[in-house]
DNA sequence: GCAAAAGTGTTGTGTCTACACCCATGT
DNA sequence: ACATGGGTGTAGACACAACACTTTTGC
């Protein structure tokens, strides 16, 4: 690759975009919009728009969003990456970045009538690259839940622990055994109980105990899987 | 957050910017440029510059970075973020995606005069915002360092397990046991031996054998530590 | 009492760190 | 022989998954 002086500057349109999910009938969603225009009139896209005049690109996917559910729903939000292909909108250069959005599964948006929920296993085809972004999106929610809090962000302020089992059954997309969850989840930290109780249905049980997350905001549980920094625990300073 | 009608679409500059790094004299570098223009004149900051037309995001910083290196040096290149603060270049409205860069530390890029390496833990006063990107930089590294072969980019073609632990002390920053990082690479196979070995040096010593990375690419080795998929092995389909 | 659902005890396996010890070479 | 640096053996701590078992409720 070679400079080249004759290279024109160029100020791309840029828009902005997110893949928001939640975790609805046990499956995971995301929320796509049925494009009015041209290209790809008709088709599926993530919603998103335009980045307007002195806004951040986060204000400016939170304004666009706001269009379509409330912003206070929105549990977490964040940058996952900036696509930039010359082709990738046949209507002409625009570069687009992208956002993972998160939505808490006690709480359904009245949504606009040009804008469903979608399973993510069973996506219909999308307009420009929009497949590639959900399943972006969905390989880094799933490796966060491994090393961080994030199912804060997809869960209400209170649950049980099977509540809590379906809500990353369906993130992760494979079976999940509350005994093991609880247990990982404890042991980091993760959860502190509430002290209170659900009540049994009516084809009785044990009622199960409610637990929040600890901490509502993003938070790295598990810093260093290998590769430590030594046991400080035997130094000691000389006199 | 509201709609606003009235806001007018935003067609911004943007730059793209690298932080390079490879580890140098056992340290981490990154390779850090000296404006020559205001705003920030004479100050140092990351190499990149504007995106021309009809480029990519990713092809525009290898363009501008052959300026500084050989591309074909560079071993690693993935994109980290897009910052759009509207104040963060006082000269105007810019929206810049950053870029990590990795070098192997085995080769020595001869550089402009106005270009040159720092140590990451001993940085000079940035211009704009580089600062928190070289930061954010070192936090992917060190991250990705635990979980998948990114080791293969600092790392010459063939080295010593004595020689990858300088590498890994310096982009972790703490202390690493060349024993137990032997372990952790052969155990998952990210390590093969060449089954040639380094002559002693004058002191003596016992030779070391010589090891290459099994994979040259990035490659995520350690995909899901816990909440793992459950067991498939009991699984037998009924007749 | 019995079914249903939640939760705990326990065991086996694997991975990681730390440290003692052994190996191969130059002087 | 002995210093030097490389490499292996091994033990303890811990985390994890799996599954048996107990607890608490409704009927």
């Amino acid at each position: 690759m070679v400079y080249d002086p004759e290279a024109k500057t160029d100020r791309p349109a840029h828009a902005v975009l997110a893949a928001v999910f939640q975790v609805r009938d046990g499956v995971l969603q995301v929320l796509l919009w049925e494009r009015a225009l041209e290209p790809f009139k008709g088709a599926w896209s993530l919603p998103g728009g335009a980045l307007s005049e002195g806004e951040t690109l986060e204000s400016s996917i939170r304004r666009h969003l706001a269009a379509k559910v409330d912003v206070r729903e929105l549990t977490h939000l964040e940058q996952l990456e900036t696509l930039s292909e010359p082709a990738r909108n046949p209507g002409g250069r625009e570069l687009a970045t992208a956002y993972l959005g998160l939505i808490p599964s006690d709480v359904d948006p009245a949504l606009p009538h040009d804008t469903r929920w979608h399973r993510v296993d069973k996506l219909p085809a999308l307009a420009f690259d929009h497949e590639a972004i959900v399943l972006t999106a969905r390989e880094r929610l799933r490796g966060k839940l491994s090393y961080t809090n994030i199912g804060f962000a997809f869960a209400p302020e209170t649950f049980t622990i099977s509540e809590l089992r379906t809500l990353y059954r369906a993130a992760l997309g494979h079976e999940v055994s509350s005994t093991n969850l609880q247990r990982v989840l404890l042991r980091r930290h993760l959860l502190v109980p509430t002290g209170t109780r659900r009540e049994s249905g009516r084809a009785g049980g044990r009622p199960a105990a409610l637990y929040s997350f600890r901490l509502r905001r993003l938070e790295i549980t598990d810093q260093f899987a290998v590769l430590r920094p030594p046991d400080r625990r035997a130094e000691q300073q000389q006199p």
